[in-house]
DNA sequence: CCATATATTAATGGATACATTAATGTGTTT
DNA sequence: AAACACATTAATGTATCCATTAATATATGG
């Protein structure tokens, strides 16, 4: 369990948020598997903080769906299965052809800079290799997706997207702990289609935009769960 | 300020559980305004409670989007934009969409009929008069929609469902407070386009449901905002 | 040996005292 | 009178102690 320079910094400020932000990274990175509790006690000892911080992160977490509860034993990471792994991504590839749809009525041109920058940053680490190289890849991803969210000018649909983003991503994890979307060739497919879907903005064509996003997660999932 | 003798039965069981039910109730029974601060010393008076079950269901309540909080400074209820109705019930007649055309892809017998009976209590309080009727009828309505967003058998459309009809219904209170889905030829005009949407999902035509359903959410919200 | 009842325990649930801080009020200086 | 510094206060943020309980282990009777 390794902790960044700054989270310690962070920490002194308000330490729920630093509690939370260290729950849901160990989270994220695959630190749980399905069915295992987050014991309040350990936690305490993990982070160095009192129970109540944490106790509202956990609170927090349930509310937000990534954890279940069961009264008087504690919270636990949901069981993964095939059907609710199907679940999340059929919400989130409509949930995205939304923001995708409404990024490209709202963006300005800024968020268009914005979103062409990270696809550059993407492509030139298109071959992550250490496991920091695989979260910076992640992460440039996640800002992709949840960008177009903030672009869409919906914190509604920002909110649901971010839910079963993260969500889905805890699946990619669980069941490919080496995803970082390249193909067998080993190129990586996620800057072409992350390109395409940004030009559609650029041109404010709602509909392509739209379903180039549901497209692009689908074939994110498919890529998990249909193996040939 | 009054509580169903129930309530205090409940208390007995999980002062949480309690906490949250009698505060989502005070915000969707209209107590509070846009912009209003939900001060915990205040709820632990009103409720008779501690602190801590009251900051468990604030922080719920802020994790789950119905109100905003500012750090050192409390939880409000978010301002009331007519941006941001339309982004909810955008948001919300897409999501219903997905549940419906789902629900009449999922739905057992025992489904149908259960939306049968809500449509048939519904239509006996076609009028309803005093405030308990007013709210009695709003039950029901929410037990139909939430009730197809189960019968998905999705939890993240459920999810997402559950949030974005409270989230309207808050503004439905605040736009009007009188609204109880009647025409102005005092006939409500809910039953109906409830009846059309059960027939669809009985008739597991999963598009038409789904249709229906964007309309009719569409309709409440056209019936709030375009004054004629 | 099995089933049932009882004790233990290890976790969450709840109450409360204390710390911190953002907002406000008050007074002093120019 | 305006502007700044300081004190007050009223709220949230945090730590911790005690209560409750679900699960497990243990004991007891058939």
């Amino acid at each position: 369990m390794c902790f960044h320079n700054q989270w310690w910094d962070m920490k002194k400020q308000n330490l729920e948020e630093f509690s939370y932000e260290s729950i849901i990274r160990l989270i994220l990175e695959g630190h749980f598997k399905p069915g295992d509790f987050l014991l309040e006690t350990e936690l305490v000892d993990t982070l160095q903080l009192s129970r109540t911080p944490i106790r509202h992160t956990l609170t927090k977490l349930v509310a937000e769906g990534f954890l279940d509860k069961k009264k008087k034993k504690g919270c636990y990471i949901p069981s993964a299965t095939p059907q609710d792994a199907k679940n999340v991504f059929f919400a989130r590839e409509n949930i995205e052809r939304l923001t995708a749809a409404s990024a490209a009525r709202h963006a300005a041109d800024s968020d268009i800079e914005y979103l062409y920058k990270l696809v550059e940053k993407e492509k030139e680490m298109a071959n992550p290799d250490t496991r920091d190289e695989k979260m910076a890849y992640f992460r440039i991803n996640e800002n992709f997706h949840l960008g177009i969210a903030k672009i869409s000018r919906n914190k509604y649909l920002e909110q649901y997207c971010r839910h079963s983003f993260w969500r889905s991503h805890a699946y990619i994890l669980f069941f490919d702990s080496d995803y970082t979307g390249l193909a067998s060739n080993g190129q990586s497919l996620g800057p072409g289609q992350h390109i395409e879907i940004t030009k559609a903005i650029e041109d404010r064509n709602e509909e392509k935009a739209g379903n180039l996003m549901k497209q692009h997660v689908r074939s994110t999932f498919e890529k998990l769960f249909i193996r040939v």
